[in-house]
DNA sequence: ACACAATATCGCCATTTGGCAATATTGCAA
DNA sequence: TTGCAATATTGCCAAATGGCGATATTGTGT
């Protein structure tokens, strides 16, 4: 079926949501289960307010959730829908990289 | 796998690319089968200056293919990988909207 | 060569956005 | 209350981006 502005407005913010860096590589920590904003910090190695700043887009975009914890704010994903986007595009972008290597004489690569 | 700072900004880019309304809708256009420049201007009313800059950007992050022909040049689908990645956000949003409709009381739609 | 049609590109402007430093909020403990 | 740690927010700036009108390019026919 057809999508209407409106849809293709909302379809076009989530993929946005996605279209960061940062933003997937926070996605990426959390599907190893919840974490504390202190964690993400460490282990994607970013500030803490554009940590907090793009995790605050993720939840507005309703890919990821939160929850108090003390004196913590521990993300958890939401969608893991969003694992197999990334899926589909990673394996977009390696079909491109054989052909490249392939054009380029490379030893192919023989999909099992 | 984990994926590094080089391969997330390849996958950003790539969702980047259907992070604009007017972009999908030329790809929605599109899944019919290869159009001319023209013919999606018509379809999705917009400027010829931005479908070709758009058409442009799709064609950049190889979601669409392009073929002259004679006056003409004809843009096709290069990805189909592309309407999944898209049923899986409408699926979302499907449910998001369903849970909002629940909690307001709606008559709720059944799923079979 | 010319005129014409289809498409691409350019310069411009307004908006958006990511990162930064600084500051504000929130919750816990003493 | 006070102090401290964790997180969020604010103001700022620079870069990227979409739409626009105007113009350049490309291909076809005469």
């Amino acid at each position: 079926m057809a999508l209407d502005r409106d849809s293709l407005e909302a379809v076009a913010r989530l993929f946005g949501a996605l279209a960061e860096p940062t933003r997937l590589a926070l996605l990426q920590e959390l599907k190893g289960g919840p974490l504390a904003v202190g964690e993400l910090v460490e282990r994607i190695g970013a500030k803490q307010a554009n940590v907090s700043k793009q995790l605050g887009a993720l939840h507005a975009a309703g890919l990821v959730g939160r929850a108090r914890d003390g004196n913590l704010v521990r993300y958890s994903v939401a969608e893991p829908m969003i694992f197999e986007l990334c899926e589909l595009v990673c394996g977009k972008l390696r079909r491109d990289a054989e052909r490249q290597l392939a054009a380029l004489g490379g030893t192919a690569k023989r999909r099992r």
